[in-house]
DNA sequence: GTCGTTGCAAACGGTTTGCACCGTC
DNA sequence: GACGGTGCAAACCGTTTGCAACGAC
């Protein structure tokens, strides 16, 4: 992936990319932050921030935007759809098929252009239905 | 519908729901700021964020966060999705009935309770598409 | 050696909040 | 008259940016 594109690998960046490959929790800059410093101590915010960016920028992961403040980023880039808890604000992954293809759908009644879309469900997750009983 | 709620009605959150209503655009909370002074001259921003954050969760608007830094809101609490012009940022409405429950497809995938979902599309506005060619 | 990248700290922008006064019920 | 709402300004918090030093190519 990586590989393939004309971006410099610096220490930090591929650092980076691999914390945010290992794991599926859909991480928030600040916690990509965290997970990046016990490798690079003196990493600063900024060049985590950089780089998600650009990263996103080049297609190699996802900024996701699931409600809430903060921005939360994927190391999968495969089609897939998200699932946000309301409770404790975790997002965890769902592939699901609609058998139908909702952009075809909504470009017959609009006169956008649609380019992508973006389905995300909000529930409860099983944890905070524990919790709540 | 803010009729039927305890809400006091004073005349600030009577003339932002009025303003939202008579709208749309699905106005950023700033815009509403604007469209609101036109009629009440010395209204504050900060009341302008305090009334529609309650009347969202009263129910009485929506607030929605279709990607971007600013929320936007919406007048409209009908089932309906929402399409955004990757260049210009504006929110259409979009009707659509995949045909299909989401929700129940996306349960059947997961352990999480299911409440909602947001199907949002991305484009390009007639207008920029004009612009751009 | 070039020029993109880093660490740092300050700035930014949207939103929230503490407070004393005001107005609806 | 009580108590929720208002205007104002300052605080907040996630994110971005200017800058001089650094390091990948």
């Amino acid at each position: 992936m990586l590989e393939d594109t004309s971006l410099r690998m610096t220490r930090q960046r591929r650092v980076i990319l691999e914390e945010l490959r290992a794991v599926t929790s859909h991480p928030t800059a600040d916690e990509m932050y965290e997970m990046v410093r016990r490798r690079l101590p003196k990493v600063s915010l900024g060049t985590v921030y950089r780089n998600l960016e650009i990263l996103a920028e080049s297609g190699v992961v996802l900024k996701i935007d699931v409600g809430g403040t903060k921005k939360r980023f994927d190391g999968n880039v495969a089609v897939h759809h998200h699932l946000r808890c309301v409770a404790c604000g975790r997002v965890d992954d769902v592939e699901l098929d609609p058998g139908v293809d909702l952009e075809a759908l909504a470009a017959a009644r609009t006169d956008y252009d649609i380019l992508r879309h973006r389905l995300e469900f909000v529930g409860v997750c099983p944890a905070c239905k524990a919790k709540e009983g």
